[in-house]
RNA sequence: GCGCCCAUAGCUCAGCUGGAUAGAGCGACGGACUACGAAUCCGUAGGCCAGAGGUUCGAAUCCUCUUGGGCGCACCA
């Protein structure tokens, strides 16, 4: 599919580019490096439709004054389409371009055909492409961290597969190490302690009531069946009934909060079948492991890491970076091109191991992408709510989507980039004004379908492309909505190259902000049909252009709120 | 001690990968409902982009150092 803005874009480097090869060839300029044509939207409108900086970058080479040169450049330019309205030199050797207006409003005509293909492009061209997220440990209900980087990889994934790219979702489930072993020596003294064996605490154990109520759940199938029975004789029912109680539980708050996965993936599986012991024999064959102090290390450090890594422990234990290496090996094998892993931040020193391992497989380092999600402080009136996840006390995704509503909180997750801080104010997501993002883009949406639904009570045509006029969209307010729409398809590529969902809640602010401000200012319903008509197709737009990027982002366009 | 991330308006944050006079929201102050939804809009005030050097036509953006915050540095996961 063509674009409208990319097209625009396109001409103009090729008229630029053409203007440059006669400037050459009538000795005007040397031209000795063929330069790159940058072309930007400036932020202020004085400055034009598209600006260029190239003259800047050309004037050392040249040997030229930078105006000097867009001079010479503006002179030879033949604009056959006749798109350029106007250009400038401006500063110090800016060349501006003002576009006839009529290009501009084609975009509309873009947006009309393709609908929610609009903005939608195919630069991953079908790779496939593997987004991990959440993998939180089946020993406790998400908290609000969690839910953050389940937006963020929601969205991404979204983002992915806007632009092309064959996108799959998946949880890594932790359920071989230590982790789910203290679940079940946490769930076990529960469960002793409700039949009034009162056994020991573990020291590092799980402290959280729900451990309670998984222990009761537990007494009403097996009954006291393991009471007084030692650990190690149950230990394999009681891990397992915790972590499938641990795991329905995430499934069902992810479901509620509108995340699917498409694979969840065992780590107990990749011990059972030999993967991890072959992972490591097939890392000992390309010469990347090797014997010290009895144990077996990675050689990390040919990849850049700060030191070697231990794979296998002095007393045969494999450590949680052999299961990785096999995990990670599996998402290879598998075929996707790009895997993206989303961690909490405080995992960030593990990752030059991760990029070890997957060039020591063969692969480009960066062929895996990990993206750190920043913590999250949750704060009530003010005031950050303490939390202490050993003590089992901490504000769980559940809750928070209870309070505020699941669109709320996945806005509220994407509005900062993922590796910034968010404060997370449970009042103020309650709260339904502009200081609420989402109300402010979701009313812009639902005022454009009050319109329509305005329109149909008073039988008011809408016309349909062939008919409109939409050189009546004439009012500067239009203009600006134009563009904004213009520059969506932009917005999604640039987001999607740069793994920044974030950009398009901003995008969305932006045009809600630009919508909010033309319904004020202008009557949509006027007595004049013509008018009324070019207007309403805009809305139209501008409705499908809110609903595909809050699809994106996976929060509701409702028609009324 | 070493490494990674962060520092932008009173507060919460953007800033399109080096461009022109650094932008939003909230809060403050002042305005706009006899018209399609006021969950909205308009205006005013607010800045040495933490500090100091450097790179160049040009730096909030890139490099170095300093300060101040967060997080890592296991034969834990």
């Amino acid at each position: 599919m063509r674009l409208l803005l990319d097209s625009m874009k396109q001409t103009l480097t090729e008229i630029l580019l053409e203007a440059l090869a006669r400037a050459k060839s009538k000795g005007e300029l040397k031209l000795d490096t063929q330069p790159v044509i940058t072309l930007e939207t400036p932020k202020d409108k004085n400055h034009g439709d598209m600006s260029s900086t190239f003259a800047l970058a050309m004037a050392k080479i040249e040997g030229k004054p930078p105006r000097k040169i867009a001079e010479i450049v503006l002179a030879n330019i033949q604009d056959e389409e006749g798109i350029i309205a106007k250009t400038e030199i401006a500063g110090p050797g800016f060349i501006n371009f003002f576009l006839k207006q009529d290009r501009w409003r084609k975009t509309l005509f873009d947006i009309d055909a393709e609908a929610h293909e609009y903005g939608l492009k195919d630069i991953g061209k079908g790779e496939r492409v593997q987004v991990e997220f959440v993998s939180a440990n089946p020993t406790g209900p998400l908290h609000v961290g969690h839910g953050r980087g389940a937006a963020v990889g929601d969205a991404l994934a979204n983002l992915l597969a806007a632009v092309g790219y064959d996108v799959q979702r998946e949880f890594y489930i932790n359920d071989a190490g230590r982790q789910v072993r203290l679940l079940a020596q946490s769930l076990y003294a529960r469960y002793q302690q409700a039949l009034g064996n009162n056994v020991a605490f573990p020291e590092d154990g799980y402290h959280g009531e729900y451990i309670a109520e998984v222990a009761q759940d537990l007494i009403k199938v097996h009954g006291n069946t393991f009471l007084n029975k030692p650990l190690e004789e149950c230990a394999a029912i009681f891990t397992d009934f915790g972590k499938d109680a641990m795991l329905a539980d995430i499934r069902t708050d992810l479901e509620a909060f509108g995340v699917r996965f498409d694979v969840w993936f065992s780590e107990k599986t990749l011990l059972a079948d030999n993967s991890v012991q072959r992972s490591i024999a097939e890392l000992r064959e390309r010469g990347y492991l090797y014997d010290q102090d009895g144990a077996q290390w990675l050689r990390s450090t040919a990849f850049g890491d700060d030191k070697d890594r231990v794979v296998v422990k002095k007393d045969g234990e494999y450590t949680y970076l052999a299961s990785d290496i096999a995990y990670h090996r599996n998402k290879l094998a598998r075929g996707f091109t790009q895997l993206v892993n989303i961690w909490g931040a405080d995992h960030h020193g593990y990752i030059p191991r991760v990029q070890a391992v997957i060039q020591a497989f063969g692969h480009p380092k960066d062929s895996l992408h990990v993206l750190l999600v920043q913590l999250v402080s949750i704060l009530r009136h003010g005031q950050p709510v303490p939390m202490s996840k050993r003590a089992g006390n901490f504000v769980t995704l559940r809750d928070v989507v209870q309070d505020v509503g699941a669109d709320v909180a996945r806005y509220i997750f994407l509005t900062r980039k993922t590796d910034s801080h968010l404060d997370f104010d449970l009042d103020i997501a309650k709260e339904q004004s502009r200081e609420n993002p989402v109300y402010y883009v979701q009313y812009a949406h639902a005022r454009i379908a009050s319109v329509f639904r305005e329109v149909e009570t008073r039988n008011i045509p809408v016309p349909g492309r062939d008919a409109v006029q939409i050189d009546l969209l004439d009012v500067e307010e239009e203009q600006n909505i134009i563009k904004a729409l213009a520059k969506y398809p932009e917005m999604i590529e640039e987001a999607a190259l740069a793994y920044e969902p974030h950009r398009i809640t901003f995008f969305l602010q932006d045009l809600a902000g630009l919508l909010h401000n033309y319904y004020f200012k202008h009557r949509i319903i006027t007595e004049d049909l013509a008018r009324t008509g070019a207007r309403l197709f805009l809305m139209k737009q501008v409705k499908t252009v809110i609903q595909s990027a809050l699809k994106i982002l996976g929060v509701a366009a409702p028609e009324r709120m």
